[in-house]
This record gives C-alpha cells, sequence and structure tokens, in this order.
DNA sequence: GATGAATGAGTATTCATTCAT
DNA sequence: GATGAATGAATACTCATTCAT
C-alpha cells in the first residue's frame, strides 16, 4: 500500500516466467514463502496469520522476508496469482474452443474445471474469502482473470445456442451461473463430505450441464 | 477470574424476542450496535474493523459499548442470527410444504428465496467471508441452519421426484446445489451490475428450476 | 485522595460511634458496604476487586454506592479500622495494666491477643498486603495504632524486667517481636493447617512467653 | 489459538543457569528487566506497576519488552526465584548440617539468616504483598521452597532437642516460629529505624534463640 | 436515595515493519 | 543475504467515577 518501493515491487505487476525464473534462487525462495503463507491463510485466515508465523513456517528470519518481499499484503496478492492461468494454459493447450461439437465441448470444460477446481478448494475458498484485503489494483487484475473464464463459457454457451443444441436465455448470465456452480465444492464442502471425489464431480457435472442443455421451461 | 457477567450474554443462546424486546431501550441499543458494526463488517470485513469504528458509528462511548455487548465476536455473532429464520419462518407461514404441486411449490420457493437472499446480499457475503471467525459452538449452529433449508428443499425436490415431475438423481445433492445457487448474486455481484433486480431474479429463477425439472442428460 | 468533599468524609477521620451511629441508617448501609468489601479484598486483593464486585455483593447500585462512600480507597481505609480499637478497649476493660503479677499480665494478654488475631486472621493478612494503597495520612494513624499495642506490651515487658521477673536486654525490641510473632498465624496459615486452634494457641503463648522470661543467654 | 512461543518460557521451569547463561545477552536483558521491575513492585506495589513503568524504567521499548518476557505475571515469578536458593546453598557450602554442637550450629544459621534478609529486606516485603498474584503452579514452587528452609531448622532443632541443648516442645512448629521472626525486619523496619544494623541482628538473634534454648516455661 | 447509562483515561499485549550489525 | 532486536502505533477490553433522571 505504501509506495512503489525500489524493484522488487514488481510483485503484483510481475509474471517474469522467463526460462530462469526458476533456477533463481530468490524467485525460488519468495515461492517457498508465498506457498506456506497461503497454508496458513487458508487455516487461520489473512488477519490472524502474523509474519512470525510465516516466518516460522518459511524457517526464514522475520527481518530477512523482507528482502524477498515487501508486505503481507503482498504474499497475499502473490498468492492470488497463478490460479487462473492454469485454467486458461489448458483450454489453449487443448484446442477446446476449435472443437465441433458443442456438447463434448463444454462436458470436457466443464468436467476439467471441476477437478482442478476440486484440487484446490482450499485456496478457492481463502480467495473468496480475503479478496476485500487485496489493493484494489490487484482486486482488478483478478477480477479481469475471473471474467476470462467466463468469457470462455459464455463463447461455449454462444456457440451450443446458435446450433440449436443449447438452449439458453443469456448466455452471459448462463456462463456466470456456470462458472459460479464450479465453485460449489470449496464452498460447501463442509456439507457434501459423504461423496467421493467421483461421486461429486459425476453430480456436480451433471447438474452444471443439464441447465445448459435442457430446453424444459 | 472472569465472573459470571449477568444477563446480557444471551447473544449466543438466542435474542428473548419477547413481546416487549423491542420496547427495552437497551435492546434497541443493542441491536443499533449489531446494525451499525454489521454495515462495517461488510465494508471493511470483520478483523479490520475496530471497536473504536463500532463506537464511533453508533455513537455510542467505547467503554458504554461494552454495557451492550460481551466483546466483538459476539457482535459478529449477534449479525450472524435471523439470516435464516425468517426463511424458514416464510415456509411455514405460506404453508409451501402443504401444496401439491411440486413445481409451483418450487418456483414460489425459488422465487422468494432469491428475493429476499437479493435484498440482504452485503450480509450474505460478510457471512461467507467471516464465518471462520466464529466460535465453534456458533459456528455450528450457523450451519446447522443453513441445513434447515437445504433439508427444506430436498423434500420439495424428493417429492417431485417421486411424482416424476422433477428428474433429479440425488435429492440430497441437488438441494445443496439450489441453495448455494441462490447465493449467486451477494457472491458475484462485481460481474452482474448490468441486470436489474427483475431481471436477475427471473433469469436466476429460470435457471435453477431448469435443472430439477429437465429429464435431458 | 481528590479533596475534603462534603460532609460524608469522616471516614477517615471519623470514629462517631455516639449512641446513635447504628441506628443511622446510613451508617448500617457504610458499614455493610465495608464489609462485603473487606471479605473481598481478602478474596481477590484490593486492586483485583472492583467497585462493580463490591456492587454486586452488597446489592447496592453501583451509582448509589457512591452515596455512602467516596471511593474505594475509602473502603480500604474504613476496613482497616476497628482492628486495633478492641485490643486496646480489652486492655482498658480488663484492667490488664493494675495487675501485680507481671508473668500473669503477660500471659493474659499474649494470649488473648492470640485468640483476637487467630479470629480475623484474614484481615491482618489483608492488612499486611494491602497497607501500600493506603493514602499517607491514614497509614501514619495505623501505624500509630499499631504503635500503642506494642506500647502496651513494651510497658508489661520493662514492668517485669523491673521486677527481675522478665529477662530481656531491650523491652521495646522485645515488644515489637511479641506483637510480631501475635500475627504468625495469618501469615503462615497455610503451613500451620495441621494444629487445632487451641493447639496453635497454647504453643504460640508457649513460644512468644519463653523469650521474654527466660534467663538463658 | 496461542501457538506454542518459543524457549523464552522458561520462567517458571526456572532460569537455565548454564555456565554461558551470563554471557548470553539476552538473558542478560532479562536480568535487568526483573531487576528494575522489582524495584517498581517494592515501590509500587505489582497491580499498580504498568507495563510502561517497566519499559521507562529499563529504557527498552514497550513492545521490544515482550521478546524478553511472557506477560507482567512472568517478570513477578521471575523476581520471585532465586531468593531461598542462596539460603539453601549457605547451608550446604557451609556444611552447617555436619556441625556436632547444636548451639553453634543454630547460632550461625540463625546469624546468617537474618543478614541475608536484612539485606534483601525490601523484596521479602515486597514477596509478603504480591504473593497471591502469582500463579497457583508457581505459588506452589514458592511455598515448597519456604518449606524447604523450615525443614532445615526443623532438624537443627529436634537435633538439639535430642540432645537436650534445646528445650522445644513441638520441633515443627518452633522452625516456623524461628522462620517467622526472621522477617521480622522486612516487615516491621518502619518501627525498628532506630536500631543500627548491627544492633537489629544481635537483639534479633538473642531474641530467637533464646526461646529455643531455654528450659523455662 | 436509587438507577443504570455514560465517560475517558488506562491496561496488557500484539504486530507489521525497520535497522544496525 | 541473514539476524534478531527495536519500534511505535494499534487493539480489545476495563474500571473508577459521574450524571441525568
Amino acid at each position: 500500500m505504501k509506495q512503489a518501493k525500489t524493484v522488487k515491487r514488481n510483485s503484483v505487476g510481475r509474471t517474469p516466467k522467463t526460462a530462469g525464473a526458476f533456477s533463481d534462487p530468490a524467485e525460488k525462495r519468495r515461492l517457498l514463502i508465498v506457498k506456506k503463507a497461503t497454508r496458513l491463510f487458508i487455516k487461520k485466515g489473512y488477519s490472524q496469520t502474523t509474519m512470525r508465523d510465516i516466518a516460522r513456517a518459511t524457517n526464514i528470519n522475520l527481518g530477512n522476508l523482507y528482502n524477498y518481499i515487501d508486505s503481507k499484503e503482498d504474499i497475499l496478492c502473490l498468492s492470488f496469482e497463478d490460479y487462473h492461468d492454469p485454467a486458461m494454459e489448458w483450454f489453449e493447450r487443448e484446442g477446446i474452443m476449435k472443437l465441433d461439437d458443442p456438447r463434448q465441448q463444454l462436458e470436457k470444460s466443464v468436467r476439467r474445471m471441476l477437478v482442478m477446481i476440486y484440487d484446490v478448494m482450499n485456496e478457492i475458498l481463502m480467495m473468496y474469502r480475503e479478496t476485500r484485503v487485496l489493493p484494489p489494483k490487484f482486486l482488478k487484475i483478478v477480477l479481469q482473470k475471473e471474467n476470462d473464464l467466463i468469457s470462455v463459457f459464455e463463447k461455449i454457451i454462444a456457440g451450443g445456442a446458435a446450433k440449436k443444441v443449447f438452449h439458453v436465455r443469456d448466455p452471459f448470465f448462463a456462463a456466470n451461473m456456470l462458472v459460479f456452480q464450479l465453485s460449489l465444492f470449496p464452498l460447501r464442502s463442509w456439507n457434501l463430505k459423504k461423496y467421493t471425489r467421483e461421486e461429486y464431480l459425476d453430480l456436480a457435472q451433471e447438474t452444471i450441464i443439464k441447465a445448459i442443455i435442457s430446453d424444459a421451461g
């Protein structure tokens, strides 16, 4: 919040991801911090996690921590990053948007997203909870990424509707609801414990897709 | 060392709601505190809201505040209360469970819940975010109330399925998804601003119900 | 500490003890306060006892309390009073100082003091502990009263020494030690629990007197 | 929620006293805190001494204080420690218990204890006053140490009684009284100011011992 | 005299962040 | 880069005392 400091403050605006990024020991250290801190944020909440907690968890001296990150808030921002990118990359990689069959397109996408989200459910929950703490500038970026995912689904739905395979009145709204439904598990896991991972995935997929496909009304 | 306080500690054990409750000026004051504090929790988050903030917002002296509430946590608990009860009361009052037509039953219920939730969206969002801060004992109560609502919808869905009006594989899961979908607006309002209240309500209702009724798969 | 307020502030300088003192309902109330507060001071210590505690214990409204006493400190002062007077009165009443036999004089006095102190041991302990809180002016009075008792014993001892019945080098010192020894039980009761009241009284009396009488050295 | 602190919490469990303890600058700092705080406790009482007072007195920043101690109570506990150990160590070192002559044994012991107590009279007084504040667990330890001293004297007295040198009915009681008498000066110094240190020591020693030795009754 | 709400200064403790070494 | 002590502002909560009714 303070000010653009020196150089380090690439955190929010960063994503260097140059080839050498992971061989950079400083980057590696930063990653460790974010990972451990995220675990703590998940367990105790952002506000209740102290820098001392993070120092202890990472085995990095409290003062030294600040050689890698700028502020506690900074860690949260770094923690938020990268949770959408893998999703978008998967769409790219799998060439989903080039599929002809809308139904297959939808099914594959929904299944994949459900799986990805299920596996990082704790992080998702944390994000829902701690979003408010984000600095506005960073919040915008996060919301934009969320929007990107919604746009992808909007396209898929609109495409299927054009081909009369899907029956939705408003593709944008449907995409919003769909993406929201993907988070059912992270936000309600306390009530869904009786299902196995596979049971959940099947049920969720079926329920989500039915609303797009069916023409009942 | 503490001491058995006085009676005040009705917070977790429920507000009395006796006929005279609202004529009790102390009760009124407590209500004011909770209301103003809730606004602050919504705006800044629970942890970031200080007791001084609350004192300022209520125009009640900081020390005096503690004549009405026991602790900051206490205020949060009081704030959580009463958000589910109106829902359950409505079901009772309207005799929803006695309706014969499952479709009508479902439509009326979903519409009503969407409306109620839309109108307290900020409070709902706050609850999603601050749940972790709740003392375990109180958390249990809150989750139980949430469960009550799910149970009602589970009954409606199971009833309609028995009559072959609805087509769902797992009524419990469907009820969970349905109740979750009701919160679409509070949790994603930032992306749904382009819809008017009525537009949103119609779209949401249609989308939610379609997944229950349709037999496509 | 504040100031000599109105009239009420007779507390420290008081001892009205007029015939009507106890029929004065205000005085009665004050007495109740002091008695109950003393109990609390004994149990929890002066600093740890709050005015709210005292209000609860006396069933007198917190604000109303201040119609009878001036301050918390005031209560402590009132509590200190009157613990020496009964002792001095006993000496007067019994005509101890007029006895001829120094040994009998000493024995009767020591026994009586031991009994009196044993029966208010908690109050004595409290006084040892909370003396520091007393306002200097009042402290002086208390110490003076303590001194009065020492003086009485000094006279008895000096008298016995003159008659060659007692063998002490320094009657003033001996009196100091004697009066101090009287408080053995209040200050060390945790280690003397195995004695009955009578056992303790006998042992203490014997030990105290032996040091005065004997000529061994 | 707390967290297992670090190692610091050796307070109740005793200071390590390893050879290097005093070269440890942190230990030195802690010692400074305890020493300065003890002075304040003596002067103003524990409850009336604030952490800010202690910070000011030690010239250590208020927050920084907590890098060395865990709580205010912790300081009091640390302050209580070590006041009995030197006594017991002296008995060991001087081989007092191995002396044959009970009278010499008693005289040396009483003299030494009187001296030691005289020189820390303020601390002793403080302990009498603030004992109540101690956490029960720690209180037990303190009382045990007190008991150790009493036991030593009990042995000496019993030994002398067996040899018909001392004449006491109940060695345990006599030891209790004796140890109590040792504290005459700390608790009554306000009335003994007219004696020099040596005068006091001589008088006290004589008085205490006479009660043990003499067979008058 | 009785009530209970109000006041405001104070309390121990915490914590993100900085800095000298 | 690493260390751990230092900083100072903040935090929830308390309490003796006052005051309007």
